[in-house]
DNA sequence: TCAAAATATTACTAAGTAGTTGTATATGGA
DNA sequence: TCCATATACAACTACTTAGTAATATTTTGA
């Protein structure tokens, strides 16, 4: 619908996205980074440290998952600097690096929200429902 | 859905993000959505239709990506609903369906940045180059 | 030093997908 | 109607990766 991009008061620079005329050498950090937040299990522990920082067993637990995939899921979030790691004895504790995430997600839920809200009325309108 | 009914005033509620206590089902539906993103053949299309609207023709020669690829792509951006289409004559005419996944992708490439920018600091502080 | 607990790693299988080649389906013009 | 152009689709291969079972590593306490 509409084509251009303009919203002036958001904090982002509307008119310089950054995004376009982008080598993709530098589309693939993008695209990586959006790779690792693209999995199911790995947005449930993001969702599990929204509370606040938990220990790998306190993941586990709030998952529902196994301990190795919750190990090597760990393993790649941190290494997208997504959350941190702190060992404290034989527990180690993960938390959120950037809640900027949190964000990233509501944005997301925010246009799916909008986008079904609009497919169910364009629905209601075709079937006479209104 | 989400936790998005509970403030209607600012876009991006920072209390309630919505993402904590999401069940899978819904998070799949965010994690489909990064995926769609996560590829660097399809951020380049999205890069290319920056500009504006594109026929698939010039999406080919922007992209420099094979013309089966290019269908596939678009394809899977216009049922993710980030592009839409639109048939003129021979041609058919894509464009960003809402231009929200350009901040998304800003705000990816401010946080890679700001990664970066630390991970360097951090580098120089060990090595003493200040 | 030994044992137990917590986490990480390895090896493997199954499933998904990007890219390609070949083909099919329009659409407009001669 | 026939042909050239533009786009979509199908089948296939190669590659990646999520999940799991088994094992390794690390830490603490007795």
């Amino acid at each position: 619908m509409s084509a251009a991009s303009s919203s002036p008061t958001s904090p982002t620079a509307p008119d310089d996205c950054g995004v376009a005329h982008l080598p993709p050498s530098v589309l693939a950090l993008v695209a990586d980074f959006f790779k690792v937040l693209s999995e199911v299990s790995r947005l449930q522990i993001v969702c599990a440290l929204k509370s606040g920082p938990h220990n790998v067993s306190e993941i586990i637990e709030e998952t529902g998952l196994g301990q190795a995939n919750v190990s090597k899921h760990l393993k790649i979030l941190t290494q997208a600097g997504i959350v941190t790691r702190q060992q404290q004895g034989t527990s180690v504790i993960y938390q959120i690096a950037n809640p900027f995430v949190f964000e990233l997600c509501q944005s997301v839920c925010d246009a799916l929200a909008a986008q079904m809200q609009q497919q169910n009325q364009q629905l209601a309108a075709l079937q006479g429902l209104r």
